[in-house]
RNA sequence: GGGCUCGUAGCUCAGUUGGUUAGAGCGCGUCCCUGAUAAGGACGAGGUCGGACGUUCGAAUCGUCUCGGGCCCA
């Protein structure tokens, strides 16, 4: 195939290409730095509160979940403040004033741990020190990470009053927890009792729950008879001896059984087997008698006989009692619902000081809270000879034996279970019973102004979660619920130093000064001078400032006692309604939101709930949001040696917080979310896209005014079309926004960059934008579209890609409006949709040509393919119409006929095939026409003009117009 | 073991009250352009919707079971 070529001459230099300062190379880890810096220099966080003080919708809070002041952060930490400060950017465009004040965890377990080893490492005696001293460098130590994290969290770009967030250990935090901690013994719900804790004997403290980490461990079980008394119905049955058969994984806790649990409607079977030459009656559930009678458990069990008789558990524990195996006790059979039949014998062991549902059991039936074991781990002096003294680990072995020796060991049985241990020391834990401090669930209570019936912390975190707060996912509510319902007691105190001390006094009699008053006098003191004071001041100094506090009667303040224990650091991180949110003028209570991980339902979540309601009788949230957790990419756990693990100040510093920032955004938190160092790379080129776009949006409209240069935009029209994907936009990211569904926000955006903006109409746009001149009116009205979404574009993206937003708001010329004057994008409001109303006929003319232009295109691949036309310019689009209304409706889209795909020229005909009211044919007109120097378009109409015999009429014009020869 | 929860192309996500050959973007492959150029465009190949069984004329969508993850608890 022969080709024309025309002049070559140099046309390009008379074109309008695109032209913008906007770096294409983002160089994030670069730029960033120096934008922070601008935005701290510029004081743009107080500013966007003023404004929004001013002028905006009211305030919308919130509250910042506080992290353990204790290491780098990691990836969860990023997930987590990125999006809240997504949301509250968001937010802030809608209107709102969005004061973020975030805050810090300081007291607790971790440092003090952390402490002791940087203590011992220097060679020096951790025993040896002052409980002060070792409070100041945990003081410290929290200090310096809560500044850390802060600087790491200020270079992700979150936006906050960094130089005054909360630090749960600072004196007026401290003093308000106190003052919360006053409205709980206000209440009557605060009780000091003996229960079984989960107990940590390396660390010799009893642990929270979220100190406990479980392990797969392997472990002797034992099933044990225990004889019937020989007195009760059931023994006189049988001629021969009875057993309950009672199996148990942690042998130790025998000397402190108390009683035998079954289940009421379960049915229990009677076996008769010889073993050790007796001949016995054993009564276990009948679901498991083949198990625990099978082969290779019962130690020399022969002749085993299931007797036809059952009784079910209700019957058992009316008819029958049972002695201990070798301690001289007798103990009732008692009933319990989480008796099953899942494993051991449907006989459980029962030891009111050694387990959480024992206590439970005892209580409801009066036992005492029996426990032998002393803080050490080892036995006291109440318990049988051979243990006295003894660990708890070494007593396994020795009760074993003396269950043999007395032949009541039925059999031994090795088996893997999960078993708590100490996450600090990770060593197993037992339960063991403890003078602790106790917030009642179940108590009946009122506040001050309370007129109806009094009801309990339970009942009001029931009522509170059911319609009062919004969960995100909506399952939230159910899981918090299902823990509220189930949770015991809240254990509020520690056997630690680095924590708030529990402000209660003790007379000589023991008795404890626990009033309103006098915790509130504490609190006084510790607002004034922090909480050391209750280590280096005296009762009578720490109680001094409130004569009420302490009664004449109870004994002379000189003589008290000062309490050891500490609280729970969860009392404290769940006072920050109070401490934060009520303490702060610039803050609301109840907060709008609170956003943390799923495992928060347990910790803060529910830690709140409860002081709040104890104190105010209010929930301190409106919703609840929830987000998951980071997982390998096959889904599963990552832990800091894997591969995978990301670290994130190292890829913020590697790829800049932008990119990470959309990452964050780019996925469905709710669920799981799969990261990596690799994936984190590959997401890059998402972000490239979307900084391409907005450039290609920015190089367009280095001569655009819209003042002098606005055209008005027909709905049909390319740019019609254009503006109503716009608008479509706008809206829908608008509501996936307030939905803080980010991940479609994302896609939304993303999306409409790569096909609508990038593949569809910039593409179809390049050519009258560097061909027309510049002022000409198609032009003009293509410009006027491309201002209006960088504009909206920017303004969308910005509360995710708060940097780069922020790059392209600078580039922006002459922006319209309010916006003009603004210093950052950041201080802008939300784009609005253009208030054009498109009709359903429009709609699907649109969608009418967007099928054309598909058809089209696959001619285009097809000619390429077949006869190598390489340029779209080279071809012509042919619309085949027989109707005349919508050939004339189809002629006002003009030169968007032929740019939609890239022809070069636009023509009708009639339909030569019978179908659709219209079709297009592609047509090869490289023999055809000849090629506009200028734009490369093959045109009927190139030469017609005799001073520019190589050009278009058009290009002709323009260069007329531009008045220079190339 | 229990509660809650998730499982759609290599990746990230759509799939409305069950209804035509399950969609998008990215990535990948092939090609084109070289006037968005360490850019841009076109086309193409990828999925038995974790699995099984059921309900139904019809199921990715409903039910039961099962497998594999996650969080929280024991």
């Amino acid at each position: 195939m022969t080709q024309e070529t025309p002049d070559k001459k140099n046309y390009k230099t008379t074109l309008n290409l695109p032209q913008t300062a906007f770096a294409m190379e983002a160089k994030l880890t670069v730029n960033e730095p120096k934008r922070l810096a601008m935005w701290r220099e510029g004081r743009l966080y107080e500013k966007v509160l003023t404004d929004r003080a001013t002028n905006g919708k009211g305030k919308w809070v919130l509250h910042d979940g506080p992290p353990f002041a204790n290491g780098d952060i990691h990836i969860g930490h990023l997930i987590n403040k990125t999006l809240k400060d997504v949301i509250l950017r968001f937010r802030t465009m809608e209107g709102y004033e969005t004061p973020y004040v975030p805050g810090w965890d300081c007291h607790g377990l971790p440092i003090e741990h952390k402490i002791q080893e940087e203590v011992k490492k220097a060679g020096k005696d951790f025993r040896a020190m002052g409980t002060v001293e070792v409070r100041q460098l945990c003081y410290a130590s929290a200090e310096h990470f809560a500044k850390a994290q802060g600087e790491q969290f200020q270079r992700l770009g979150i936006l906050g009053d960094w130089a005054n967030p909360y630090l749960t250990m600072k004196p007026e935090y401290e003093a308000e927890t106190l003052e919360v901690f006053a409205r709980f013994v206000e209440a009557g719900l605060v009780y000091k009792q003996l229960k079984p804790v989960p107990w940590s004997v390396a660390s010799q403290t009893a642990l929270a729950d979220a100190e406990l980490e479980y392990k797969d461990v392997e472990d002797a079980s034992v099933y044990v008879e225990f004889p019937v008394e020989a007195g009760t119905e059931v023994a006189k049955k049988f001629d021969r001896p009875v057993y309950l058969i009672v199996w148990t994984t942690t042998p130790w806790t025998l000397p402190a059984n108390l009683a035998i649990a079954v289940n009421a409607t379960m049915q229990y079977a009677f076996i008769e087997y010889t073993r050790a030459g007796e001949k016995r009656i054993g009564i276990v559930a009948s679901e498991l008698c083949d198990k625990v009678f099978g082969p290779g458990l019962g130690q020399g069990i022969e002749e085993v006989r299931v007797l036809g008789e059952m009784m079910t558990g209700e019957e058992l524990s009316k008819r029958a009692e049972y002695v201990h195996p070798f301690i001289e006790y007798k103990g009732p059979i008692l009933t319990a619902d989480y008796v099953t039949a899942t494993d051991g014998t449907g006989m459980v062991h029962t030891a009111p000081g050694h387990g959480e549902d024992d206590y439970d059991t005892g209580r409801k039936h009066g036992l005492a809270v029996y426990c032998p074991v002393l803080a050490s781990g080892r036995f006291d002096d109440t318990v049988p000879e051979f243990l006295r003294g003894k660990t708890v680990k070494e007593s396994n072995g020795l009760i074993t034996e003396e269950l043999k020796s007395r032949g009541r060991l039925f059999g031994v049985q090795n088996i893997l279970h999960s078993y708590p241990h100490d996450w600090r020391t990770k060593t197993p834990i037992i339960f063991r019973a403890t003078e602790q401090w106790f917030i009642a669930m179940d108590k009946p209570f009122q506040l001050s102004g309370d007129t109806g019936t009094p009801q309990s912390l339970r009942e009001r975190a029931m009522t509170a979660t059911e319609d009062g707060v919004d969960f995100i996912p909506a399952w939230g509510q159910a899981r918090l619920q299902g823990m509220l319902q189930s949770r015991p007691d809240w254990c509020i105190s520690r056997q630690r130093a680095w924590g708030l001390p529990i402000p209660v006094f003790y007379n000589e009699k023991d008795e404890p000064l626990l009033t309103p008053a006098s915790v509130r006098a504490v609190a006084k003191r510790v607002r004034e001078k922090g909480s050391d004071v209750w280590f280096t001041e005296t009762p009578t100094e720490l109680l001094s400032c409130d004569q009420t506090a302490c009664p004449i009667h109870f004994g002379e303040t000189a003589k008290l006692r000062k309490e050891k224990d500490i609280f729970d650091v969860w009392f404290e991180s769940g006072s920050s309604w109070r401490a934060v949110l009520q303490s702060r003028s610039t803050l609301k209570f109840p907060a709008d939101l609170y956003l943390e991980g799923s495992d928060q339902h347990r910790g803060w979540f529910q830690l709140s709930l409860l002081p709040s309601l104890g104190a105010t009788g209010q929930a301190p949230y409106k919703q609840v949001l929830t987000h998951g957790f980071v997982v390998k990419p096959d889904g599963t756990k990552v832990s800091k040696s894997d591969k995978e693990y990301v670290k994130a100040v190292d890829e913020i510093n590697r790829h800049g917080a932008d990119v990470l920032r959309l990452w964050c955004c780019s996925v469905d938190y709710q669920n799981d979310i799969p990261a990596s160092p690799k994936a984190l790379q590959e997401f890059g080129d998402k972000y490239r896209k979307i900084r391409n776009t907005l450039r290609y949006l920015l190089s367009n409209l280095y001569d655009f005014d819209p003042k002098t240069d606005a055209r008005e935009v027909p709905p049909n029209s390319l740019d019609g079309w254009a503006m109503y994907q716009l608008d479509l936009l706008i809206a829908d990211v608008t509501e996936s926004y307030d939905v803080y569904q980010l991940h479609r926000v994302f896609r939304l955006l993303h999306d409409f960059c790569s096909v609508q903006v990038s593949s569809i109409y910039g593409n179809a746009m390049k050519d009258r934008l560097y061909c027309e001149m510049p002022n000409s009116p198609l032009r003009r009205r293509c410009q006027t579209v491309m201002h209006a979404m960088v504009i909206a574009l920017s303004k969308l993206l910005a509360p995710m890609l708060v940097f780069t937003a922020d790059e392209v708001w600078e580039h922006i010329p002459h922006k319209p409006g309010k916006d003009a004057a603004l210093q950052s994008i950041h201080l802008a409001w939300l784009p609005e949709t253009s208030d054009a109303e498109v009709d359903e006929d429009q709609k699907e003319e649109w969608e009418l040509l967007m099928r054309l232009r598909e058809d089209a295109l696959g001619q285009l691949d097809k000619l390429k393919k077949e006869s190598g036309l390489n340029k779209a310019g080279e071809a012509e689009i042919v619309y085949q119409v027989d109707d005349d209304a919508l050939r004339r409706k189809l002629q006002a889209y003009g030169t968007d006929l032929e740019d939609l795909v890239g022809c070069g020229h636009y023509a009708f005909a009639e339909k030569d095939t019978p179908g659709p009211a219209v079709t297009v044919k592609v047509v090869d007109r490289r023999n055809d026409y000849a090629a506009c120097a200028r734009s490369w378009k093959r045109r009927p109409d190139v030469g017609k003009d005799a001073d520019y015999p190589d050009l278009s009429t058009r290009d002709a014009m323009a260069m007329r117009a531009i008045g220079s020869l190339p």
